[in-house]
RNA sequence: GCCCAUAUAGCUCAGUCGGUAGAGCACUCCCUUGGUAAGGGAGAGGUCACCGGUUCAAGUCCGGUUAUGGGCUCCA
């Protein structure tokens, strides 16, 4: 006789045990056609669970995160019942959700071809019409591994035999595919109708490149139809954003074959480059950093002592000269550890502060190469700041307020924090790390900033916080890094003199704002879809000329400009203006100063933006108040999109 | 590195059954001197990524190399 309790307070009685579906249904008939799993006591089950005893019970709809996801992981059964259907002689391995949909891995004698996954996704939409029940029915080990040998589908087996004895096992019916899950699922195929396969791809079976590759089928799947062309939509929109097609279009960069991974920046490309640089550098300089500049090669030995050669010696590019091994530097801290050493150091000279825009170069497997995302050349904007164990507090704080400033100005206000601690193999004594793991959340804490642990996840030297940003696009990336460093000091043997005249080893903390150059303007072309902000446009203001009668006139707007400081061009061509307008809009140059008969004889300026609005005419002192006033907001108001 | 796909003019892309390589844009020249997102005409531009093989004949078929793209963390 379960009384069941509802999430609003209310109580329904019943006089037999009951299914989460009988609940619902006797709620509601809608609700119960809305119905595709539920909780019972915080236990997310499947709608035919029964309740026999008094319990608390909540319905999952496909307006619930939890019910999404049981429709996407049903999405791949429902894709298993597709592939076994049109390929028997597939093998399916493992089919999870994911974000924004699921894939199923599966082993095929051949490739499947682009052809194939049309063929299955018109076969899903055709078994899912049906509106087949999907039956769950409970299972010992034994009649699962039996279930599944005569369905010849040896990585289930496989998987069976890593299930821990005292865990129930379930299978799902699919009409004759049959799939084996933790569950729950939907009840009724009539829940999966938004979706569509993505993506095909190799992945390895348990993720492990020593094992075979199996083949990835991608789909992703929404509660309803709108949901579903939105996400198209997104993905469309980060295609048309992609800063490979953008570095392309607006001339800042390039890749060829003969520098895989390396970049060879244009004009404008590094224009940009420098402008981020010497922002950066001047906050620096504010912060109390001193920028220094270490050697590209730097001989074996160092990297020995370092530890580098032993552990990251696959990833560094060498040279041998004159019987000599060189290795090109594929991080700066040891070389600023050189820096450390010249002289002898006192407890007075910490902390000390020492930046680089340091050169990095590392052999990354050719297949994780991604335009500037991810390079084998770049260049960091490093720093280490030598201090005593009493002072990473002071300057851990310090440098969250120069990386939150930073961001700020980049118009990326939405940070994200994460602190890593020990992990199991690491150096230092339990003394230093509690130590150092209480300073880094007190720092947080005292900033009141929010944070994510991440225990265990810190390098084997120190604890760490990382940060990430989230760009127009909602997407994570990760930039900023603070870490501690209780090894490599010691390893290269830095040391100062403290008040007691006792030698003592420095602690070390890494840190870099931005991260790698290279991926940071990757990921601003993204954010801003090449509508970079008038402060870091390339060029900032074009002067077109409507006839040759204005072509001095338009020259002289343009020096004037340029006097000023402003990044001016000007152009002079033969062409229609809605031609040149139409152009230097698709170049992304914020503003455009039209010279024309009229302008030229009230001596003013007809000014336009990128986006097509038209500000009218101006004198040249009014426009370059405007043009001031919007390089003076940075990043903080994005003012297109 | 591994799996799959791709590589044709500066860019974006066609190229059927193996039979002497095409478009649009960009570029050069000419006409047009104009008012807010493409004015008109003509011309030039190719070792079809590279190496090898099959064939009377290869952009096209086969093998290899290189590069690029998607993926290789998500756990029945």
């Amino acid at each position: 006789m379960p009384t069941i309790t509802l999430p609003d307070g209310s109580q329904k009685q019943f006089d037999n045990p009951v299914t989460v579906m009988q609940v619902a249904e006797d709620i509601g008939p809608g609700l119960a056609k809305a119905t595709v799993a539920g909780y019972i006591n915080e236990k997310l089950v499947d709608a035919c669970e029964t309740i026999d005893k008094d319990a608390n019970v909540r319905i999952v709809t496909n307006r619930d995160q939890e019910g999404i996801e049981i429709i996407r992981h049903s999405f791949a059964h429902l894709m298993g019942h597709a592939v076994k259907q049109l390929f028997p002689e597939a093998r399916m391995a493992i089919g999870p959700v994911i974000e924004d949909g699921f894939y199923y891995d599966i082993a095929y004698e051949r490739p499947f071809t682009p052809e194939d996954v049309q063929a299955i996704e018109d076969r899903m939409n055709e078994l899912v019409k049906k509106d087949y029940d999907v039956v769950r029915e409970v299972v010992s080990a034994d009649k699962a591994r039996e279930t599944f040998e005569k369905r010849d589908e040896p990585y289930k087996l496989e998987i069976i035999d890593e299930i821990p004895e005292d865990e129930i096992i379930k299978l799902y019916h699919h009409e004759e595919y049959t799939d084996m899950c933790r569950g729950p699922h939907v009840p009724n195929t009539r829940h999966l109708r938004h979706f569509k396969l993505t993506k095909l791809a190799g992945a390895y079976w348990r993720g492990d490149s020593s094992r075979e590759m199996l083949q990835r089928i991608y789909g992703t799947a929404w509660p309803d139809k709108k949901s579903l062309n939105a996400y198209l939509e997104r993905l469309e929109e980060a295609e048309r954003r992609d800063h490979r097609k953008l570095g392309r279009k607006l001339n800042l960069f390039h890749f060829q074959p003969e520098a895989p991974g390396m970049v060879f920046w244009h004009a404008h490309g590094w224009t940009l480059y420098l402008l981020i640089q010497d922002y950066i550098r001047d906050k620096l300089k504010n912060h109390g950093y001193r920028e220094i500049r270490t050697p590209l090669l730097i001989d074996r030995s160092l990297w020995e002592r370092s530890g580098h050669w032993d552990k990251f010696r696959e990833n560094m590019f060498t040279t041998r000269s004159e019987n000599r091994d060189y290795a090109v530097k594929p991080m700066n801290c040891p070389a600023h550890i050189q820096v450390f050493n010249q002289g002898l150091k006192s407890y007075r000279d910490l902390p000390l502060r020492m930046a680089e825009f340091g050169s990095c170069h590392r052999n990354e497997v050719s297949g994780t190469l991604h335009g500037l995302m991810r390079v084998r050349g770049f260049v960091q904007d490093d720093a280490h700041i030598f201090c005593t164990e009493d002072q990473i507090e002071q300057e851990v704080s310090a440098f969250i307020d120069l990386l939150q400033e930073v961001y700020t100005d980049f118009g990326f206000e939405d940070v994200e924090i994460e602190l890593s601690t020990r992990p199991e193999q690491r150096v230092g004594s339990d003394v230093i790390w509690d130590k150092a793991e209480a300073a880094l959340e007190a720092v947080l804490n005292h900033k009141k900033l929010e944070w994510k642990l991440n225990p265990g996840d810190g390098a084997f030297y120190g604890p760490k916080i990382d940060f990430s940003i989230r760009d127009s696009l909602d997407r994570v990336w990760q930039l900023g890094t603070v870490q501690l460093d209780f090894s490599m000091p010691g390893r290269l043997d830095a040391g100062f003199i403290d008040e007691d005249g006792e030698k003592r080893v420095p602690v070390m903390i890494h840190r870099a704002i931005l991260g790698s150059m290279e991926r940071f303007i990757g990921i601003l072309l993204e954010h801003h879809g090449g509508n970079l902000p008038a402060w870091l446009s390339p060029l900032q203001v074009v002067v077109l000329s409507l006839t040759e009668k204005q072509a001095e006139y338009a020259g002289k707007i343009m020096e004037s400009l340029k006097n000023q400081g402003f990044r001016a061009d000007i152009d002079l061509r033969n062409e229609t203006i809605g031609l040149k307008i139409r152009e230097h809009a698709m170049q992304r140059v914020p503003y455009q100063l039209i010279a024309g008969a009229r302008e030229q004889e009230n001596n003013t300026v007809a000014v336009r933006t990128r986006s097509g609005e038209d500000l009218g005419g101006m004198s040249l002192k009014d426009f370059v108040s405007n043009l001031e006033q919007d390089i003076a907001y940075r990043g903080r108001t994005i003012l297109e999109e």
